[in-house]
DNA sequence: ATGGCTGAGCTACTCAGA
């Protein structure tokens, strides 16, 4: 079973990639952040044409989250927390497998920049519900996936200048603790387990050929429950969506389990 | 190097991203 999410930084501007993507990959199930659009004009019969089912939770202009898969999902929901500002981050829904229900969290973390601002609050104030909220979730359910863009650099190796960003909302250890709290409520980042000292990343900058100089940073993850470890078949950040033309700031990490 | 590109909404330009 292969699952994969991606920042697609809009959904109907990326559509050409996504479906090549789709193609290249077929993943059995895709965790999409930042669609940028309402339900109403979700590219649903493309998704459909491959053999997919979509479950939307869009808002206008930004942000947004999807699920699309060629399994049945169960118990989709839009509220896994109460958002003051209404803005459309987690997905959550219940796939079964070998036995086990594995409760799938699709989130887009709000970025925090800049940090002496109500946007880092805002950032804080998110995390710290969505913590709450996992470790009562946890509890009644063991095997959880979270995965999605974090907007978090777990760690100085997760950069390619750490300096430039240790005091910023991505990097700062404020927020890099939110994460090792996550963390140690039971789960595994699932690519730092497998590749300990690996450098590689899964967001470069538009700007300034910050893909040509691999600029990048780690910030989209896969954590999953320790219950779940045991399944994991192999983890990759795929880097060649980045390379297309047109492509997302963001490429998809690729997580198989069995 | 806090700005450089890119997308949405809209049709000139602002807001947001990380």
């Amino acid at each position: 079973m292969k699952i994969i999410s991606w920042n697609v930084n809009s959904v109907r501007a990326r559509i050409e990639n996504i479906k090549y993507y789709i193609k290249e990959s077929s993943p059995d199930i895709l965790l999409l952040q930042e669609i940028k659009t309402q339900n109403e004009n979700f590219p649903n019969d493309d998704f459909k044409k491959f053999g997919y089912t979509s479950y939307v939770f869009g808002q206008k202009s930004y942000n947004g989250v999807a699920i699309i898969s060629k399994h049945q999902l169960n118990n989709i929901n839009n509220n896994f927390i109460k958002d003051d500002l209404k803005q459309s981050r987690v997905i959550t829904a219940e796939l079964k497998f070998k036995k086990k229900i594995i409760e799938l969290i699709n989130i887009y973390v709000p970025n925090g920049n800049p940090v002496d601002t109500e946007k880092y609050e805002y950032k804080k104030e998110w995390l710290k519900r969505f913590l709450i909220n996992i470790k009562k979730r946890i509890q009644k359910n063991s095997n959880i996936l979270i995965a999605g863009d974090f907007n978090i650099i777990p760690d100085e190796i997760d950069v390619y200048d750490f300096k430039r960003y240790e005091n910023d909302a991505l990097g700062r250890l404020e927020i890099r603790k939110k994460y090792r709290e996550l963390i140690n409520l039971g789960f595994k980042d699932v690519y730092r387990l497998k590749n300990k000292t690996k450098q590689e990343y899964t967001f470069w900058d538009y700007f300034a050929g910050s893909w040509q100089k691999n600029y990048g940073m780690r910030i989209d993850h896969f954590l999953l429950s320790n219950s779940l470890t045991e399944n994991i078949k192999s983890i990759n950040i795929n880097k060649k969506p980045r390379s297309k033309v047109k492509s997302s700031d963001h490429t998809p990490i690729e997580l198989e389990i069995i």
